[in-house]
This record gives C-alpha cells, sequence and structure tokens, in this order.
DNA sequence: ACCTGAACACCGTTCAAGT
DNA sequence: ACCTGAACACCGTTCAAGT
C-alpha cells in the first residue's frame, strides 16, 4: 500500500473534514489553518478549494456535521439515571432530561465541534446544511418538551420557551465545563454536575417549602 | 486643530483599547488585528509593541477590564422587578436574581467583552490580572448565594455549587442571547426571557404538584 | 522613552498552467 | 476533473534606526 498517494480520488473531502477536527482539536478555531489542514492531508495549498469556496465553508460543514450528531444525541440519549426509581413512571420526563445530559456528554467528548458550531461567527444564511441540522436539533428538544407536557410533567404553555430555557441551562453547563471555569477534574464530575443542575431546573433551587416535601429527591 | 497628534502622550495604551473593542465589535475577536488597531489610533504597526508584549495581551486587558465591569454589575445591580407584589420580604434573594439579570445585560450591552472573556482562548495563567478579575466576579456571585443561603431563601449546602449552577444558567442565556439563537428582537425581550430563566431556575419548570393531571409522587 | 520603516515567515485567496 | 507553483495583499512579530 503506498503510504501517501500523490492524488486523492474523490475522498479528500471527508479526509479534509477529518485532518480539520483534529486540527482544531490541537490548536482551537481560531489558530486553525487551511493551510495547515492541506499540508497534514498531503495536498497542495490550494487544493481544498476545489472542494470548499472558502475557509468557513469548510468550517460551516463541520459545524453542520456537528449539529447532525447533536441532534442524534438529543433524539437517543443514554439513560437517566441508573439508580433507583426510574422505572417507567416518567418516561418522557426521563428522556428530556436525559437529552440535557446527552448535551452536555456531546460538548465534553467533542468540544470541536460545539466550538465551531457557536464560538464561530458563520452567516448561517449563507450555509444551508449548517442552518437545516441546527433547526432539526432545536426540533428535537421541542419534541421532547411537548412529550413531557402531554405527559403531565412539564406544565402546559409555549413549548419553545421551555426549551430555550433548559437549552440555555445545558448549553451554560456545556461551555463553561469545556473551558475549564467548572472546578471538575474529569468527564464523569462535570457529568454529574450536569445531571445535578439539570435536576435543580426541574425542581427548583429554593428551599423545600415547610410543608409538602418536594419532588424528586435523589437517594 | 490637531485632527492627529504625531505623537501621544502617555495615553496610549488606553485608547489601543477603545480602539480594539471598537474593531471587535465590528468584526468579531476571530477577525480582530493589531495592524487595524495600530491604523485607526494613526500609529505605526508595531508601536502598540510598546504596551503589550503580544496580541493576546492586549485581549487579556480587555477581558480583565470586562470581568472587572461584570463584578460591578453583579455587585451593584438594577433592580429585580419593578412590579406587584415583590415588596421587602426577601433582600438577599432579589439581589441574587437580580445578579443574574445584570449578567445578562452586561453581555447584551457588551457582547465584544463577553467573546473576549470567555471565547478567546487565553491561558490564564500568563496574564494574572485577567485570572484576578475573574476571581473577583465569581466571589462576589458566591457572596450573594452566601447571603440568601443566610436569609433562608436558598437552602443551605454548597455555596460554590449553587453559584456554578446560576452561573451555568445565566451565562447560556448569555450567549445563546448574544449570538442571536434565541428569538428575540430587542433587549427588553431577551432580558425578559432571561427573568423567567431566573425565576424558572429558583421556582422549578416542574407543574405545581395541585396540577391539573394526575401527579402521584413516585412509588 | 517612544515611534518608525524594512524585513521575515506566515496566511487566505486567485490564477495560469500541468496530467 | 483534480492538482500544482507562483503571485497578491494581508498578518504577527522582530530589529536596527530615528527624534
Amino acid at each position: 500500500m503506498a503510504a501517501k498517494p500523490p492524488y486523492h480520488h474523490g475522498n479528500l473531502k471527508p479526509a479534509l473534514l477529518e485532518a480539520a477536527l483534529q486540527l482544531i482539536s490541537e490548536v482551537g478555531p481560531a489558530a486553525f489553518t487551511l493551510r495547515e489542514v492541506a499540508r497534514r492531508a498531503g495536498i497542495s495549498h490550494n487544493a481544498p478549494y476545489r472542494h470548499f469556496r472558502e475557509k468557513d465553508e469548510l468550517l460551516a460543514a463541520i459545524a453542520a456535521q456537528g449539529f447532525e450528531r447533536l441532534g442524534d444525541a438529543l433524539a437517543n440519549p443514554g439513560p437517566w439515571k441508573s439508580g433507583a426509581g426510574s422505572g417507567a413512571g416518567k418516561p418522557a420526563l426521563e428522556r428530556f432530561q436525559a437529552s440535557g445530559l446527552a448535551y452536555v456528554r456531546f460538548a465534553l467528548n467533542a468540544p470541536e465541534h460545539l466550538l465551531v458550531m457557536f464560538d464561530w461567527p458563520l452567516t448561517p444564511a449563507h450555509y444551508p446544511n449548517l442552518a437545516a441540522s441546527a433547526e432539526r436539533a432545536f426540533s428535537i428538544l421541542v419534541g421532547l418538551v411537548q412529550g413531557a407536557q402531554t405527559e403531565g410533567s412539564l406544565p402546559p404553555g409555549d413549548a419553545m420557551e421551555q426549551a430555550c430555557i433548559a437549552w440555555s441551562m445545558v448549553h451554560g453547563v456545556a461551555k463553561l465545563a469545556i473551558s475549564h471555569r467548572l472546578p471538575f477534574r474529569n468527564e464523569a464530575e462535570a457529568l454529574s454536575f450536569a445531571a445535578r443542575s439539570i435536576q435543580a431546573l426541574y425542581d427548583g433551587m429554593a428551599p423545600p417549602k415547610s410543608g409538602p416535601k418536594k419532588r424528586g429527591g435523589r437517594g
């Protein structure tokens, strides 16, 4: 097998995306350069222009890929709490809360994706794929809210507003966690904090009233 | 008449910071260049190096300035809710919630500051002023949490954890709002949403226990 | 001290030319 | 079609030199 074929036979585009992600994970999106991506792919510095009109179009492709994967993660999240009592009581609520955890898990596992998706100034109007995949991910979240409303786990009312509030919560946790501004040493601690944040948003941070006991305690 | 004095007499550093902020607000931190800042200040392209060791040091100065102003805003926030019924019951709680609103207001009024503070990869260990001002701002938040705990408006327990949860909430709202990912057309709508998010975190998103539907406790 | 022009090694993007 | 080297106008940073 030739170690470095002089010509790529049509598989250059995915190879460029992969090399770009690897580079961003090393140097961040700000220091990311197209010429270095080309170097790592073993091609000349302007060959990428056969596949991407400009640098931002490559970044937009990465962002769109990220929103697709994020949408998949939201639609098919892992378990919410493995522990006691999560039997069959409130499946829609559990999926809603698990999707929040999946959001943070996605960020921790692919921080370079999240950075390009949210911290790079891409005009979404110019990249329809990006706008569509972002829209899809948000729609999935709204659907989870509506499911919990139907179930009675969330109050009736504006599902989009409730989705935006939940989104803000997990987005804040994700952004602060991957920029190492929260005091966590590993992914498990960060995910545990994310779960507590999601629970706090559902139950409220207020101290329990002297009357009826609050729901959803841990333990 | 002297529109452009050929020499700056010691006031060049603040002039550079101001020009830099203006430029960032126009093009974003990614497209921000030191040479353009120098051009706007009317000096040669390497004169800034008399005041900043490198480009990142200027950005670190901007970030530190931002954390100072953010800390001031948290310590002295505006009113929480001007309207009905917020009499004089819980001043510490109201200051805590108002500080969250002040966080979002700061972001909306100085988005270029927030971008540099949180979205530029500055190694904080290399810029002590930045680390100190960020630490101060966070300490103010923790103090507000402790005040609410003493008052009984927040449950006893880890004040830092509660501060991190509240921070994540308002940071998510701020970041999504200034990147125009939430459906708001003006600052008033965004601030109103921020207030509802803060209230939701305090009260919980769960429907009230005496709600319309079956709401059996768990088990 | 503070500022300057020239220089270096980069970068994004374009273009005429190769196979 | 897909790739190439040369070129252009930038950029961050350095340096010897001016006042």
